[in-house]
DNA sequence: TTGATATATTCCAGATTGGGAATACCATTC
DNA sequence: GAATGGTATTCCCAATCTGGAATATATCAA
């Protein structure tokens, strides 16, 4: 098998950064024209289309037809189980307490699990 | 171009959902040996060295020696930067009162962008 | 040394990608 | 209807990927 397509689930689709700036970009604005997204993005139309189809097919945004434009929005219903997963590292850095908490629960389990000494690092 | 490197970024390497069951593991356990990983996933060693290789180089996971074997270890922290993105999202499915909120932010910002009205949907 | 154990690497094939260029498609305006 | 404006699609290609099989490397044990 190869990689797997870019389009079949969100967590593929989110790992080029000129689509998670799309995102950004519909997240902060309401909804964009395509147009819109060209001129700020300042990269070719057809490349916007073709990341726009990306994200059309994964769910993460919606179309509505206007005249001659269409109009981009965005589901952000569709990255919750993208935060969903990273959300459960989050006591690993969040606040010194935690990160206290953290380690000593990793100390606990490695102690458990194999009780020996590490040699090299990294 | 093609398709960004697996291992240009952490957006990318988690992208394959092995990957993020090692990491999940990871989490989970302290520190294993990819003795155990193999016989937790069930799949083939070359496998698991393969994708713990690709985390290695984007620093997701470091490796000790301990005799024969090789117990890695997880850099939770290298996930910060999905975390943060992500989490500016929280607000669209977070709770009830924020939902509302962020739908009427959105609404505005459509009416202050393209006084219209759409036609199509999808 | 020899053998076994643990892990990493190499070689392979088929599949997929993103970007540029050209072009097709659809709605509006003249 | 023809010209125009806004988008989407197609064609192309070099770069990459993943997984399997085979093999290399390193450590420990007898």
């Amino acid at each position: 098998m190869a990689r797997a397509p870019v389009t079949s689930d969100v967590f593929n689709a989110i790992a080029d950064p000129k689509r998670r700036e799309i995102i950004d970009l519909l997240a902060g604005s309401g909804e964009q024209a395509v147009g819109d997204l060209v001129r700020t993005l300042r990269i070719a139309q057809p490349r916007v289309s073709k990341h726009l189809r990306v994200l059309r097919t994964v769910r993460l945004v919606s179309v509505a037809r206007r005249g001659r434009s269409r109009v981009y929005r965005l589901n952000a219903d569709r990255l919750k189980p993208v935060h969903d997963w990273v959300k459960a590292y989050e006591r690993f850095w969040s606040n010194q307490f935690d990160r206290i908490k953290a380690r000593a629960e990793q100390k606990a389990q490695e102690r458990k699990n194999q009780p020996s000494n590490p040699t090299q690092e990294d």
